[in-house]
DNA sequence: TCCTGGCACTCTTCGCACCCGAGTGCCAGA
DNA sequence: TCTGGCACTCGGGTGCGAAGAGTGCCAGGA
C-alpha cells in the first residue's frame, strides 16, 4: 500500500503533467506544490511509484509522466468530481433549451461539449430499444407500397417502406393503423412483439400477408440497434493532441469515423455514474493513447443513450467528468419536456 | 499568351509534384517528362512561368511549385476529367445499392467518395427546398398538441411539433389532413404557400387559429434552408495533408465543423458541370489552402443538393473530378429508383 | 526509521560550424 | 531560339561541445 505522502506526489504529478504537457521532475514538484518534503525525498517516492508502475519516465534522466495505471488510480482515489459552476450550469441549460427539435438538441449537445471539455465529443441518438411508442403511422403510397413511420417518445422518427404482397385497401389500411396504435401507443419497444402478435388474426385472409409484412417490418425497426446514429463535434481539438501528433491523431481520426467502435466503446460504459476508460483499457488499438468519458442519459429515470468524449489520457478527469455528467442531466431533462 | 510548350511545362510540374509532392526542378522534369528540350530550356519556360504568376518558388534555389492561379489553369484548360473504369464504376452502383434508407443512402456515398478520392467527403442531403410533398401527416399527441410530419419523394421525413390555440377534434383534424394532402402532394415545396393560403376559410371559425398555425408551421419546414443537414467523412485523409500539417489541418477541421460555412461553399458551385474551387477562391479562410471539388445531384434531371470533396490544392484533378461526377450520378439514379 | 543535502552521472537539447547537393540565373555560342 | 557551362544560393544533414534538467545513491541528522 501506498503511503499518503506518495498518493499526494502521484496527484501532483498527474496535475502537473495534465497542465504543462511536459514530464515533471522532483524539483519542480517541490516547487509548484507545499508537499512539505525535500526534492530527494520526492525522488525516492517517485521510484517507488515508478517500481509499481503508476509513473514512468520517457527517457533516463527525464522527468516522470503517469502511465495508464496511474490516471486510473488518480480517477479512482485522488480525485472527485469538479462540478460545473452555476453560470456554467446557466449556459449549459439556455443553450440547451434553444433546441427545436430532436437532430438540433443533439447536435447543440455536441457542440456544448466539445466546447465546454475542450475535446472531440460524442452523443449518441437516443436509443430505440429502451425507449416507448409514442405513434405508429401507415401511409399508402401506391396500391401495393405502403410507408411506416414510428414515432417515439424521445421524439425520434424512423421511417421504412413496405413493399405489401397484395394490394391493401384503405379500410384495412385505416384499421391496421387503429389497432396497431391502440395496442402499442406508449409501450415499450421490448413489450411490442408480444403485443402484436396476434394481430393478423383479426384481418381477411387476403390482408393477412400484408399485415405480417407491415409487423415485421416494424419489428425489425425496433430491434435495430445497428441503426442506433451518433454525432460527433470538435474534432478540432485533435490537434491539441500532442507534438508528435500526425501519428496520433490518425487512428483516432479513423475510429472516430467507425460508428461500430465508437457505439461499442459507450456501450461498454455500464455504470450509472461517470465512466473513465484510459488508454489501453479501450479494447480499440486506435484509441489506446486516448481516455473516454462516457455517461448515459435519458429522459425519465433511465438511461436511453450514451454520451462522452475522447481525448488525450493526458487530459483533466475531474472536470471533464463533471462536465459531461452535468450535459447529460440537463439534455435527460430537455428529452423529458419535449 | 504561354507557348505550347511552357503549358505543357506547367502541366508537367503539376502532375510532379502532386505525385511527389516536392518542389520540382528543372533536371527532374526533364528526366521524367519526355519534353525534348533541356533542362536550361525548361529553366527559362519556369521563368516565364513564374513571371506570370502561375508558378512559385518556396526558396530561393529550390524547385518550383504550382500556385492557385497555376492550378486553375491546369484544370481549366490542361487537363480532363478523368473518367472512372469499368470495374468502378460497377464497385459504386453495387456499393450503393446496399442502401436501405436515406440515411444510409447518404452515408455510403460519403464512404464511397472519400474511399475513392482518399480525401475529405461531403455529402448534402437531398434538399428541401427543391423537392415535392409526397405526404403531409398530421398525428394528434394531446388535445391541443399535433405532430406534423412532412414526406418528400427523396424519402426524407421532418416532423414538428404544433402547439395549438385551440382543441382540435379529431373530424377537423380528418379533414385538415385529407385537404391538406390533396392540395400539396406532389406538388414542388416552392408551390405550396399559394395553394394553402385559402385553406383556413374551408373550417369553422373556432378551427381557424389551430388550420393557421399548422399551415404556417408546414411553411417554416419547407423554406428552412438552415435546417439542410450534411455528412463528412474521410477525415482522416486529412493527416496525408502535408508535413507542417499541425498548422494547416487545425482550420480545416475547424471550418469542418461549421455546417453554415460548407453548405456555402457547396452552394456557390453553380454549374451544371463539376465545380472547383481552388485555393483562395474558397471565400473562408481557413480553407486557403485546400480546395473544392463539387457537383450537384438528384434524383430526375434536376439537382436537389450537392456533393464534393475537400483536399489539399495539390491533388489529382482530373481523377477526383471524375470520382465525383461518377458517385454524383449514381446516387441520382439510386435516389430516383427509392 | 525516515528525511535531507550533496555529488556524480546520464541524457537530451540546443547552438554552431560545416559540407553537400539540388536548383537557379545568366551568358556566350551554335 | 535552344543549349551547355559556370558561378552562386540556400536548405538540410552531420558532428561536436556546452548547458541544463533530472536521476540515483550515499552518508549524516532528527
Amino acid at each position: 500500500m501506498l503511503s499518503e505522502r506518495r498518493l499526494q506526489v502521484l496527484r501532483a504529478i498527474v496535475q502537473d503533467y495534465v497542465g504543462t504537457e511536459e514530464p515533471v521532475g522532483s524539483k519542480a514538484l517541490t516547487e509548484r506544490h507545499k508537499l512539505g518534503v525535500s526534492p530527494a525525498t520526492v525522488r525516492n517516492d517517485m521510484a517507488a511509484l515508478e517500481e509499481e508502475g503508476y509513473i514512468a519516465q520517457p527517457h533516463t534522466s527525464a522527468g516522470r509522466i503517469p502511465t495508464d495505471k496511474g490516471y486510473r488510480l488518480f480517477v479512482d482515489k485522488l480525485a472527485g468530481v469538479k462540478p460545473m459552476s452555476p453560470p456554467e450550469r446557466r449556459a449549459i441549460q439556455n443553450f440547451l433549451e434553444g433546441a427545436v427539435d430532436l437532430d438540433d438538441v443533439v447536435a447543440r449537445t455536441v457542440r456544448l461539449l466539445a466546447q465546454l471539455t475542450r475535446q472531440v465529443a460524442v452523443v449518441q441518438y437516443p436509443s430505440l430499444t429502451r425507449s416507448t411508442v409514442r405513434h405508429v403511422e401507415l401511409l399508402s403510397l401506391a396500391p401495393a407500397r405502403l410507408m411506416l413511420v414510428l414515432i417515439t417518445d424521445t421524439g425520434r422518427v424512423e421511417q421504412r417502406m413496405v413493399d405489401c404482397p397484395a394490394p391493401f385497401g384503405e379500410a384495412s389500411l385505416a384499421d391496421l393503423r387503429a389497432r396497431l396504435n391502440s395496442r402499442v401507443a406508449g409501450r415499450r419497444f421490448t413489450d411490442v412483439p408480444s403485443l402484436v402478435e396476434d394481430l393478423p388474426e383479426a384481418f381477411e385472409a387476403e390482408d393477412r400477408g400484408t399485415v405480417s409484412t407491415v409487423l415485421s417490418t416494424l419489428l425489425e425497426t425496433l430491434v435495430e440497434e445497428n441503426e442506433e446514429r451518433l454525432m460527433i463535434g470538435g474534432t478540432a481539438n485533435l490537434t491539441r493532441f500532442g507534438h508528435d501528433f500526425p501519428l496520433t491523431i490518425r487512428p483516432v481520426l479513423e475510429a472516430l469515423e467507425e460508428q461500430v467502435v465508437l457505439l461499442k466503446l459507450l456501450g461498454e460504459a455500464k455504470d450509472p455514474g461517470v465512466t473513465v476508460r484510459i488508454g489501453h483499457e479501450n479494447a480499440h488499438e486506435g484509441l489506446n493513447s486516448t481516455s473516454v468519458v462516457s455517461v448515459g442519459y435519458g429522459s425519465g429515470g433511465e438511461a436511453v443513450a450514451k454520451l462522452g468524449v475522447v481525448g488525450p489520457t493526458r487530459m483533466d478527469y475531474p472536470g471533464t467528468m463533471g462536465a459531461v455528467r452535468a450535459v447529460a442531466r440537463y439534455v435527460g431533462q430537455i428529452l423529458a419536456e419535449s
